[in-house]
DNA sequence: TTAAATATGACTGATATAGTCATGTTTGAA
DNA sequence: TTCAAACATGACTATATCAGTCATATTTAA
């Protein structure tokens, strides 16, 4: 019933990287504007280990949360803007998908009630509504 | 963001235990009044292993959700009505309270990242969602 | 006294986690 | 053309948690 570490962190992670492109584009540090960060510095920002947040950082990128550029000069933002990123896709970017029991995913088998478990037709909607209540959370309230 | 198993395995034995005695107090394999049923007959019932089940029996009495009575003739049965007993009592009472980070925990101070942190005052809203989400699903809505 | 049933703690193997280390790849600028 | 900045990726490992078993109380009605 806990995140995982890494889900916690990649949540600050963003949410530091909300502050950095997520509005009007402005770096809050210098007032000028600024589109990228990079991995090292959300890591300096939040005390995230370095080489941790590079991977979440990595991780985020694949799930299309997050937009790198390589090279010099390049870096990281938002894929879209805060308003539109929830709680739940971070966690789900980084946990995979929502839901309390491994049973309803279909491709796993795994569970040794499986066959006779009364409970398990009524996870799917349990299930359902927990990914509703992250996904009201949006990482524009989480920076608010 | 997955149940432990124990918290899965105790949805099922109460939800078995519920069927014994949650509604008209009717046990459906005999169809004569049966208030009770024990540890080891709700392990068989569900395939959880049988010492495991007697300790989440144990849990869920300390918890006030089952009540047990010693000795022979003994055994177990709902503290109260399957309507009133939420999925939410039975993951908090295995589990702990709901909440996704461990930082809500005023007595737990072992984040690194604590007091600096950002996105803490925010969880309390997101936890209150989750357990609003879980409390609205009662055992009696499980056997169903 | 005995047997049925719950109560409790110690121990252990398996698994998942998260962090580090090492190395590769891309790209703009000097 | 070289270099350094920055992201990309995989292998390895210490630690913690989990879940299950074993062993042994304790309670109580017959």
């Amino acid at each position: 019933m806990r995140l995982s570490n890494l889900a916690d962190y990649a949540i600050v992670l963003m949410s530091a990287a909300a502050r950095h492109c997520g509005g009007a584009g402005l770096d809050p540090a210098t007032g000028k504007q600024r589109m990228r960060t990079s991995a090292a510095t959300l890591a300096d920002e939040t005390g995230v280990p370095g080489a941790t947040a590079h991977k979440l950082v990595h991780t985020l990128v694949r799930a299309g949360l997050l937009k790198s550029v390589r090279g010099v000069g390049g870096g990281i933002k938002l894929a879209r803007p805060a308003a539109a990123i929830s709680v739940a896709d971070i966690i789900e970017a980084v946990e995979g998908p929502i839901a309390l029991t491994a049973c309803v995913d279909s491709a796993r088998h795994d569970c040794a009630l499986e066959g006779s478990c009364r409970v398990r037709p009524h996870w799917a909607i349990i299930n359902a509504s927990m990914r509703g209540a992250l996904g009201g959370v949006s990482l524009a309230g989480l920076t608010r």
